[in-house]
DNA sequence: CAAATATACATAAATAACTTATGTATTAGC
DNA sequence: GCTAATACATAAGTTATTTATGTATATTTG
């Protein structure tokens, strides 16, 4: 596991880049696809999920949709339009991000060899 | 400039690493390096950066050390011992963040691929 | 079949790392 | 003399999280 700091502002971006390619997903699914796709290295909290996931409804980001399995609901969440635009944005913006970081820190490392 | 959730939980790891290859710095100097080696994309603003620094200094990661030019103090930072263990710890698990988020990001890319 | 664990949602209080604003003082440029 | 840059510092407010708690159904295990 991360220190949390690290994975703090990634969130928005990771949950919509999976609905990006998966169409459609629900919230303990995202927590466990997470999980597993990165060996238990990021582990999304529920407190943290849901929140962002009805913020990123609210702002127009994501539609719902229930199924309901027996008497149990799931609540799909999938991009909408805007979703697609923002997700791309997101890891756009991410992408860049972490190669000006590791920028930063390699520059260093070379000035440090010569 | 990145949004600003993204650089938070980085800024340690800047700094620490910063001094590592420079020796020492003060913090004046540290904003004005990282804004010219990230062509203004990061900005430390002083208002996070001094905050930060204390805290360093007060958990063993940094020693300081006044200098007068003129009637102007500059406060040098650099790291002490325990201070390159732990920026060599922040710089990997960052490394190790960037790479595993890389890895999220492009799996699902991939798949959408084939 | 009872108990524990996993699935699946949700919210609210507390925390941490910032941003924004403000303050002081020296130095440089016009 | 005025403005901007240099150089430090702190405090209030914001925001994204963590931690804690709650509800309910489904599955596994003894």
């Amino acid at each position: 596991m991360y220190s949390s700091e690290l994975i703090k502002g990634t969130l928005k971006t990771i949950v919509l880049n999976l609905l990006k390619e998966n169409g459609k997903m629900y919230g303990y699914q995202i927590t466990q696809r997470v999980k597993e796709l990165t060996n238990g290295k990021i582990q999304i909290t529920e407190g943290a999920l849901y929140p962002t996931l009805h913020s990123l409804e609210k702002s127009g980001e994501l539609d719902t949709q229930k199924e309901y399995m027996g008497k149990r609901v799931r609540k799909y969440y999938s991009l909408t339009k805007q979703g697609h635009v923002t997700a791309n944005q997101k890891v756009n913006e991410l992408t860049d991000f972490m190669n000006t970081m590791k920028f930063l820190l390699d520059l260093e490392a070379r000035t440090s060899n010569g």
